[in-house]
DNA sequence: GAGCATTTGTGCGTATGTATG
DNA sequence: ACATACATACGCACAAATGCT
């Protein structure tokens, strides 16, 4: 038994056959090192191949407990690199004045934006009845991905009612920050008034601009904001990378 | 081609070998069967057998498809049953005045409480300070489990300083209560401070507890609550089902 | 309760695809 | 071009949970 790298707090002592899965076990085994630090944030974890013979098993099996330890956020896999230890997550306050911009900065880290995408819809059935217009009337529908520290954060769906808002179009082709834009439309200020919390795997897409794993949950919010005269200015639907960030609710 | 029943929308029609993985387009042709209302909620879905026939591909490729459709939300899948289209979710209002089952019978449901477990344990450093007590201070654990018309919703751990509240293990006892223990020993009403918000995967007590697929993620929260004075009265540490409940936060 | 069929869960072995460096 | 490492897919076998007889 002659030690040959940092790996082998455990060569191999899985219990076959006794109720619990081997792939649980490994998942186990492996959040213990990582959790007693023996794999340091950020680190590289051994390659599924070198784990299967470790563990004595098909890198099958391997590969399952590495997704749960994905799913759970403790690790992160990447194609053709490797799997590494996952590391901090940002702090973002969600409040009746929540902007991007200034939440991202409170936490000492520079925020950026960029529209992914402008388009006139009609409103369906919900998103009229919550914009206060009538249902097939023109949306302006702004997709911005934003930031912090050029690390993705959140996919922002807005929803503005076209009539008030028809120039936000070419104010963001300028300028990406939404908050800007609104002030030229004549909205100075806006206010967040409910804001609904779920959690869900991302689809594809949402995974991809997010640069997270499939198997890593988005937490999804829809959110109206309204002028200071109680109009609603738009309806937000977000998709926040749950291994980057933490929402905070002040009361 | 003979019908022999209602699931045949597309009989084998997959692009092998075009980018796009097998398992994705069957989830994506099961995602777009459930939308549009060919599954029903709560109904059961074709047996993995039956999907890899009708797709022409293995069982495995199946299993990940569904896997998928499991962690969005959209399917159920149980051990020896079968796989079935997920049901509706239950608001849960967060704000300064959080009462779990206010929270529930506002829904029109029934609330229900059970305790799972009360220990003393030292507060280990970071509780210590939320708590404002000196670390190595006696500490009282609650662990409960909340449920919705018999459906288990959340599972809360709560830490309170034992020094004032040293009778609550006898108190629950009688009555599951918390809010209910917390009048008993001179707390007749709190406010909740701070809120974060995550989500993750469950562990496995967390989702053998909530009912739920290890592969559908839990939202997690941890709040601080405060008596009138502003003195700290308890850290809680809870686990929602993502799937069985949505968290509202108003400002 | 025992026995059995059904259905999902775990695990192995193998082969090939795809991203990275 | 090449080696490395993760991703997808097949086929087989058996385990475990469920529900019915």
């Amino acid at each position: 038994m002659t030690a040959d790298g940092p790996h082998q707090l455990t060569p191999a002592s899985l219990a076959r056959r006794q109720g619990v899965a081997l792939w649980r076990q490994i998942q186990q085994a492996i959040e213990a090192e990582i959790a007693g630090g023996s794999h340091k944030p950020g680190a590289r974890l051994p390659t599924e191949a070198e784990l299967s013979a470790r563990f004595a098993v098909n890198r099958h099996t391997v590969r399952r407990a590495m997704e749960e330890l994905e799913g759970r956020g403790l690790v992160r896999i990447e194609q053709g690199r490797g799997s590494f230890v996952a590391e901090d997550v940002v702090d973002y306050r969600l409040g009746p004045r929540t902007r991007f911009s200034e939440n991202i900065r409170r936490q000492n880290r520079e925020p950026n934006g960029r529209i992914l995408r402008v388009a006139e819809v009609p409103a369906e059935a919900g998103l009229a009845e919550a914009l206060g217009i009538r249902r097939g009337r023109a949306v302006i529908l702004v997709e911005r991905l934003a930031l912090a520290d050029g690390r993705p954060v959140v996919v922002g769906t807005h929803h503005f009612p076209a009539a008030r808002f028809g120039q936000l179009p070419e104010l963001l082709a300028q300028d990406p920050s939404i908050t800007a834009a609104l002030a030229a439309c004549g909205v100075p200020d806006y206010r967040r008034k409910v804001t609904r919390i779920t959690a869900r795997l991302p689809t594809p897409e949402e995974a991809e601009l997010l640069q997270q794993s499939r198997s890593r949950p988005v937490l999804v919010t829809e959110a109206v904001n309204t002028d200071p005269a109680g109009v609603v200015v738009d309806v937000t639907h977000a998709r926040y990378a749950a291994g980057r960030v933490q929402l905070v609710v002040e009361s």
